[in-house]
DNA sequence: TTGAAAGCGTTACCAA
DNA sequence: TTGGTAACGCTTTCAA
């Protein structure tokens, strides 16, 4: 538990607390000092304050500019109780959920919103979901930040339930439908899945389809599978259909696609539920010389990336991971600032990508 | 497990101690009045001095266990002097330099660093280069982070400098050969370039080769160009060579492929600065109808995933960027330790990774 | 072996 | 209109 360095007794030699003047930082003291007025003037002085008459305030920050003051977050942070920064919080296991770039355009997001609000952003990685609460618990509980974004959480993870009911300043990613009391921002997942099948039936005319989902544990890869269904069923055409199951990587992808080309040699179209399983299904239709759309058209989701750069590029469903971001750090805010976020549960819509891998476009 | 929630002990009775409110955080108080000691003696006995009694030590830890004691961070900042966080400060423009990805290995990097002394991790962008220093600068000062580890500078970016002048506990990602007094952690840019430029030569027998630089006021272009022309002159064969500037976006390297097929007619190999740009002309030699790898050969640089996903897989240098992080931020620790990091420019080494696009291995 | 108190930098309240 | 002072939570030194 030491801080930074292991705080050496400092008491070596006889002299008192001598201040070296070139490292010790500037304070509202120095500045006071400065000008001849008390601490609280200047602090009151540079909040703007009314009660501070106007040549003070002048004269307060031309002295602050010259002596280069920058308030202390700590003193600052002590006194009101509360830091100036948020928490992104990342299970590692989320990296091997999402995928690395949708944390990245996540960040961006979040850090727009963060930073006009003049709020810095700490990143919090845990180690792993049992594990997980405790690095971001001690973030929040230690005041570090003032509240946190949970950037991917298991539909199960008991510490997501513990959250929702502490009622601690927590956004998550994701939907959860379960915890009606927590504020979170999701993805359309079913509108999604279900307007990219009822592309593939209803456009290519793509009636044997099978759906390459994720571990069905997740919420995420639940809704992708019922929007599936539901593309299927809605699409009006009698369609077949199979299932696999992977676990978000690219090798689950192949070894799914394999199971599937075994099992449904008629098989027209492969929906994966994440871009990485369809790159990895992509390998596999190659590595059996059919070709990709002619022989068996292939779509992914969440257009991180990786879609735009597989030859033929990937038919896929855009994931805004940098709106929510935003949307995530807006919430956190409202919930900072004690108006409950309305609605509590947000979803933000997708996007249809229409790429190579689906087949000629209709134009 | 430890509550999430203050528990709201609900002392209905006239309790001897007052009761805190619901919502308050925990302090060393309460645990101190709890076991009924002082507020310095729990200090301490959480801190394991050995002035404090065993049981006494127990008991406390008891204590704090049961109410969920968490030391509040800026209360000892504040006493420390020293924040127990660091920052990563990302210039936006060096997104655009290095992309996405790349950053996502660094601070993975970073943060197992991090994780292992128990620092919080701040994540700081900028608006541009020009603003740049404003956020570091107010992170630092204002003694949020008690250091910050610099991802991406130009060559020429003044701010750079002054951070060096400084002597602000700051660790820059890259070469600075000129600022000798910087702490930086950089990649042999240089042996890597030259290193996959004699592979071209030497092992395909392409001694017609083109290159695509970035651009040449950053000292990694640089460095991949000098390596570039180190390994042509290595290589021990007649070759020729012509160059091309692109900024290491894809549609740079798109730009300066259509060039390079304009006007060399008979180029055998293209090798790029980054595998961005490499993607860039593997889009324009297909759009003209050849091959790769043969028609003309590919190499890139970085590693940072694209070159994985492209078809043929790209050949490349591979650059540690998570080992870069870590390094960077046990220099930093060393820096805030006061013990100086020796050597104050240390350079990690690169990888090269052979994929399809150069042509068949050797084996 | 432990308690009391000072002080880190900031802001809010009360007195002048 | 302004200045002094107390308090936030923590660690450390001095006193008992």
């Amino acid at each position: 538990m030491v801080p930074l360095a292991a705080a050496p007794s400092r008491r070596s030699g006889a002299g008192p607390a001598a201040p070296r003047a070139p490292g010790r930082a500037v304070t509202l003291r120095d500045v006071a000092a400065e000008v001849g007025i008390s601490q609280s003037a200047v602090s009151m002085a540079l909040a703007d304050h009314p009660r501070i008459g106007q040549p003070t305030k002048d004269a307060v920050r031309a002295a602050a500019a010259r002596l280069g003051y920058v308030p202390n977050s700590a003193g600052r942070a002590l006194r009101a109780g509360r830091s100036s920064s948020i928490a992104v919080v990342v299970p590692n296991t989320g990296q091997h959920v999402f995928g690395h770039l949708y944390f990245m355009h996540l960040l961006v997001g979040v850090t727009a919103e963060a930073n006009a609000r003049d709020v810095a952003l700490m990143v919090s990685t845990n180690p792993d979901e049992s594990h997980g609460v405790a690095a971001y618990e001690r973030v929040l509980r230690s005041r570090a930040a003032s509240g946190a974004i949970v950037a991917s959480a298991s539909i199960n993870d008991p510490n997501v339930k513990r959250m929702a009911e502490a009622a601690l300043p927590v956004v998550l990613i994701g939907r959860f439908p379960h915890l009606p009391q927590a504020v979170s921002v999701g993805v359309d997942d079913v509108a999604g899945a279900e307007q990219i099948t009822r592309h593939l039936v209803e456009e290519h005319g793509l009636t044997r389809i099978a759906h390459i989902s994720g571990p069905l544990d997740h919420q995420q890869p639940v809704d992708r599978y019922e929007g599936f269904r539901a593309g299927l069923a809605r699409s009006g055409r009698a369609c077949t259909h199979s299932l696999a199951i992977g676990d978000f990587s690219e090798e689950s992808g192949r070894a799914a696609a394999r199971q599937i080309l075994d099992s449904m040699t008629d098989v027209q179209a492969i929906f994966a539920a994440n871009d990485e399983m369809a790159y990895g299904a992509l390998l596999e239709i190659r590595a059996r010389g059919l070709r990709v759309p002619e022989d068996v058209a292939l779509a992914g989701y969440d257009d991180f990336g990786v879609s735009r750069l597989t030859t033929p590029g990937l038919t896929t469903v855009h994931v805004p991971a940098e709106d929510m971001g935003r949307l995530a750090a807006a919430q956190l805010f409202r919930l900072l600032d004690g108006t409950a976020p309305e609605p509590a549960q947000s979803v933000v819509p997708t996007r249809l990508v229409l790429r190579e891998s689906c087949g000629p476009h209709a134009g």
